[in-house]
DNA sequence: TGTACATCAGTGAACGCGCGTTCACTGATGTAC
DNA sequence: TGTACATCAGTGAACGCGCGTTCACTGATGTAC
């Protein structure tokens, strides 16, 4: 993902926003710095500033970057199908699988800044998603149902490994409950 | 809250929880410092490490705080009546009311440190009157149906304010709808 | 095809800042006798 | 009741640190002619 050599990097904004993403998914949103991001993508630490106003406008790309991998993700577990428990659990392992960035997406550094052109698009495109699975004008509903559980598991609220058998089926059962409204 | 004069505060630990909790609701967790809760408590800048090993358990406290408040608020919602939507109102209205605790709570500074004795007391304290409310053995299943809106909202995804009727609507709509699988 | 020049993505030094934490200290409290 | 002393909650100076951001700059690119 880091080039070096030439003095034009090519895809700085973006190779900004995969070191800055997986700053964030490996020592957390504490440890990330434009410093930091710069120096991982191999780059004087200045240079950010030619792509990011300022730190701020980074995380919001960040965050806006994990939306649209969850649109994606949910897209995927959408097509041919329509049950609702599939979607559920797209979207649980989607926060299981990049906890960090599934908290700095919904979390207060977001939340002051959802006005953040690129986040603004990106969180409407996972509603796009989930307004074509969803029961019509339920879409907030589903939205709903299906962050509890993956909420509470990434905060610790909840403990339901990935790889065990009887926490899918505690899951299994938590979603089929939140769901029941929405079938 | 804030007492001048002797040398002895008296109450020191509590008076920086509640410092640490106003500054983070009144200006955000990113302007919360050890240095700041002590100023605000109008104490000098060590002396809070009399009181808490570091940073993090001072966080850890604020966190445990705001688990006991709302648990006292479910458990004022519930008495004499176990109609969940009640309880669902009552989660979504602190989430609403103190929306930087509430990320606090169930983010990601929080969710590495759940072993904070503190912490996991509060926490649970909050999961025995969950189910002293919920159907047997569905506390969790509670736990993620009133989480969801009430992130999402305070989040900014869905924007429900609290003296809207449309708002009142839509909220009582949701909650109905993750409810149902649960009564 | 070759040259002049505007544009813009990068550099690197420097700034000022607030923070967490340590340290040796001092003032107040309470207990043993 | 009065005194000696241990305990402990507070103080204040000092440290080192990484950070966000500004600045004047330089190297590469691409376009007009």
């Amino acid at each position: 993902m880091k080039r070096d050599g030439p003095y034009h990097h090519g895809d700085l904004r973006n190779a900004l926003i995969d070191a800055a993403a997986t700053i964030v998914e490996l020592r957390g949103l504490d440890e990330l710095s434009l410093r930091a991001a710069a120096r991982r993508a191999g780059v004087s630490q200045t240079a950010p500033y030619r792509h990011f106003q300022d730190k701020e406008a980074l995380i919001a790309a960040v965050a806006a970057d994990g939306f649209l991998m969850l649109a994606e993700d949910l897209e995927a577990a959408a097509s041919g199908s329509d049950d609702l428990m599939l979607i559920g659990k797209a979207y649980f392992r989607f926060a299981q699988d990049h906890p960090a960035r599934f908290q700095l997406m919904f979390g207060r550094d977001i939340s002051d800044r959802v006005s953040h052109e690129v986040l603004q698009d990106a969180q409407d495109q996972l509603r796009t998603v989930l307004k074509r699975i969803a029961p019509a004008g339920e879409e907030d509903t589903l939205w709903a149902a299906l962050h509890g559980v993956a909420d509470l598991s990434v905060a610790g609220v909840l403990v339901l490994n990935d790889d065990d058998l009887q926490s899918e089926e505690t899951l299994d059962r938590i979603l089929e409950a939140v769901l029941q409204g929405l079938t």
